[in-house]
Formats: structure tokens, C-alpha cells, sequence
DNA sequence: TAATAAATTTAGATTTGTCTAAAAAATATT
DNA sequence: AATATTTTTTAGACAAATCTAAATTTATTA
């Protein structure tokens, strides 16, 4: 009786920066368009086309004419690949190799495309099997499953509740640099003293520190869980 | 006074690979040919001969028609940083991560083309700035500088004359599988007992343990510094 | 509903890296 | 020196990924 022997099939970065782009889109709304996409990757919604057609006949999505695009489930288990890679290596330059949260991205961008299955494996092991990475994401199992923290938007919190911030909502160079002066990061813990509904900032309290207030924008690019 | 920025030319993973095949074939003879390059490269003599026209063009490398190439020095500080990155992700795997020797090349290969200046030198860091790699070959420092091990070929070391293995000849599956069957490896002491004229074959001994035979072909593949 | 605007796809080029087959140059052999 | 062999280069083509400009489809608005 023989086995049957799946060739694994591999891919170029380009192609999986497209799968992992679609991944990300799709979780907000369910199909992804073209115009999106051209604007996530930087390129033209003609070169969009021409990738779509290409990972369709590679059965890693579905997509008929101007309908948009989902992923299979082929599409997703390597999506959700290429997260766990990105994930881990920004656990293992920030915890290990002593980078700032808001230095770990670009390198990942790259890092996340070795192809190697047993250093995914074994780098997950050497970090200790971290489950969520240094933005509060969480990273895909070997068989991609995730754990989703019941987390909560900062400006939802109740006042006088305590709660520990666990993700951001953006990675964007300029959030992650107000933060750091701010002295605030994944695992801070805080309490929410006053709303203003002028302008909606809010005063917080951190530790046994002073209250000071962050504007509504930042307060909407954290989240926390309650503790 | 303005400084003069020098825009930090980036090049492609097939670039890289080209002039650290260059730079490792004029090792050891002064220029390498077209024909040695398609080989070692696994590409036909056409495309080298494509490819040399174009780094010639960057000024990676000094050519001229029919008479073979040479690195520029602006190559050779290029094939260096390739190296050292190669070199430190070997140690990574083989120290950090538990690789075994013989399974860190491949997967070096692709580690090496990771662009970040800050993660090499944050990786040196990280793991003490080794010297040697796990084949015993030197890695660069920062500014392309390695150390030269005074190294002989285990067939011209003297009988009887403790040495230590500092560097293999090859970094072949099969020489590696050799090596771990007899349980030798980089940094193994050991001293010639006998030497056989008949088939150059050598009697060895490591620590104190019975003495074994190896071929020359074996011999040859191992490099000894006395200690 | 008809006209207009926006989104998407096609057509046709371009760049990079590769290939085969044929021509040209350098070496080796008689 | 003439011939044969090997090495290297050119010529022409192809696949991947991209682009601009034009055509087409879908969505919006009057
Ligand atoms: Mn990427
Ligand atoms: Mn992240
Ligand atoms: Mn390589
Ligand atoms: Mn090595």
C-alpha cells in the first residue's frame, strides 16, 4: 500500500506576502477587493489581478471576476504559517536579541519567509512556546490554532476598573514612540480616573504613579483585559 | 559642510549568492572562471556570464571578456558581511537552537540574506561573538576582519602528537554523517598512532579510547591545530 | 432609468534572471 | 601551423512580477 506523498509545494515571498496580506484584510470584512490589497502592498490593482489569477489556479484562493477574494482553507493554513514565523521572530529579536517593540517589524517582514519547518519548530521551543508576541498578538500554534484574549478597547473600559494593556491597535512607528515616552507597553496596568466627553481623552493612572491624560485616538489604539 | 550619504545599495539574493560563489572559488585560484562559477552555482555558463555583466556594471567585480573575474574590494567587503551572517546563523542554529552540524548549511543559506545591519550585530552579541562556526571556519567581525587558525592537514601531523580537529574540508552530508558515526567533531583531541604507506590510511587515537583506522580520504578532510 | 463615477480587468511593455543553440575565442593536439 | 577541443560569449526566447493606459463592469446619483 502506498502513502501518497503531497509535494510541499512552496511559494515565492511575493506570493506569500500577498496570502498573508489577504489573511489580515479578510478578518475585517469577509472578502477582500482589489483596491485594498493594491493599497496594503504598494502596488497596482493591475498587478493584484494578474497575483489573484495566479493563486487561484494554485488553489490557495477563490476569486471570480470583480467579486473580490477569500482564502481556502489551503490559504489559510499557510497564512496562518507565515503569521506564526513573523510572530516568533519578533518574540525572539525583542526578548533575546534586546530590540524595541517598535524596531521588530521590517525585520520580521523578511524573517517571516525562511522556509525551514524545523527552525519554526525549534525556535518556538528555544523562546519557550510564547503564545502572544511583543504587540499582544497571538501566535499560531504548529497546527495554527491561536489563542484570542478577550480583550477590550481602553476607551470601553469602565473608570475605576483596572485592567492590563495586551495589544495595539496599529504598529505604526509614530504610536509605538508615543508609547515608549509615555512608559507605557504590553503588560502595563492602569485604571481609567475620569472621561471627558468634550474631547474624549481620558485620565489615567498607572501603578502608583500621578494621572495623566492621553487623547481619544491613543486610547483607542490600545486595548486591555480586565484583571 | 554637507556630509555625503552614500545611498546603501541593496542587492539581490542571486547577486549575493553570485559574488559569495566568486569569493570563495578565488580562495583559491587568484580568478575564477565562467565555467567553475555555472558549476558551483548549479546555473549554465550563459547566465553567469549575464550576471557578470551586470556586477561589473555595479562595480562589485573586475571583468573582462574571456579572461575570467576577480571581487573588486567594494565584492569583497560585500562577500564578507554575506559570510559573517552565514557564519554566526550556523552558530545560532547549532548553539541556541540544538542543530546538529550537518543540517545548519541550508538553512544558512537563506538566514544569510537577511538585510538588518542592527540584527548581525545584535546576534554577535547575543552569542559572545564567536570565532569559529560550528565547521571550524573563521567568522568576520564588523569590519570584515577574521582571525587565520593555524591549521594543517591531519595526514602531514606527526605521529604521536596531540592535536586538536579545528575545521573540516567539506561540509558534505555524507562526510558529516562519517564524522558523527566515528564521533568526531570540531574541537576533538586526538594523536596519530601509526601511518600506513600502503593505502596512506592513519592509525588515530581519540582520548583514551581504543585506537581505529581512518582512510586518507578522511584525513584529508580534517584540519588539526596543535595543542 | 440614464448618466456619471468608481472599481476592476485587459492589453501591451518592461525588468530580472534564466535557458538553448549557435558563434567566437582560447587551448590543446596532432 | 593546422586542426580539433574546450571555454566563453552572443542571440533570441521565456517566465515571473511589475507597470501604464485603455476597456469593461459595477455602483452611485441625478
Ligand atoms: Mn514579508
Ligand atoms: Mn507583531
Ligand atoms: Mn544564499
Ligand atoms: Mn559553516
Amino acid at each position: 500500500m502506498s502513502k501518497k506523498y503531497f509535494k510541499p509545494m512552496s511559494f515565492s515571498i511575493t506570493e506569500e506576502n500577498y496570502i498573508k496580506a489577504i489573511f489580515h484584510l479578510q478578518q475585517e470584512e469577509g472578502t477582500v477587493s482589489t483596491n485594498d490589497l493594491a493599497s496594503v502592498l504598494s502596488t497596482r490593482a493591475a498587478s493584484v489581478t494578474d497575483m489573484l489569477k495566479k493563486l487561484k489556479t494554485k488553489k490557495l484562493l477563490s476569486y471570480e471576476k470583480y467579486k473580490g477574494v477569500r482564502l481556502t482553507s489551503e490559504g489559510k493554513k499557510l497564512a496562518l504559517a507565515i503569521v506564526r514565523k513573523h510572530r516568533l521572530w519578533e518574540y525572539f529579536l525583542v526578548n533575546k536579541l534586546q530590540f524595541g517593540w517598535d524596531e521588530v517589524h521590517e525585520v520580521a517582514e523578511e524573517l517571516e519567509h525562511i522556509t525551514s519547518r524545523k527552525l519554526v519548530e525549534k525556535l518556538d521551543a528555544f523562546l519557550g512556546f510564547p503564545r502572544f508576541d511583543p504587540h499582544g498578538d497571538p501566535i499560531p500554534d504548529s497546527h495554527g490554532k491561536m489563542l484570542v484574549q478577550q480583550q477590550i478597547n481602553l476607551i470601553d473600559l469602565p473608570v475605576n476598573k483596572t485592567a492590563e494593556v495586551c495589544a495595539v491597535g496599529s504598529q505604526s512607528t509614530e504610536l509605538l514612540e508615543l508609547l515608549r515616552h509615555k512608559n507605557i507597553g504590553i503588560g502595563t496596568k492602569l485604571e481609567i480616573k475620569k472621561k471627558f466627553s468634550f474631547d474624549h481623552s481620558i485620565e489615567i493612572r498607572v501603578r502608583n504613579q500621578p494621572a495623566f491624560t492621553i487623547s481619544q485616538q491613543l486610547a483607542q489604539a490600545l486595548f486591555v483585559k480586565t484583571v
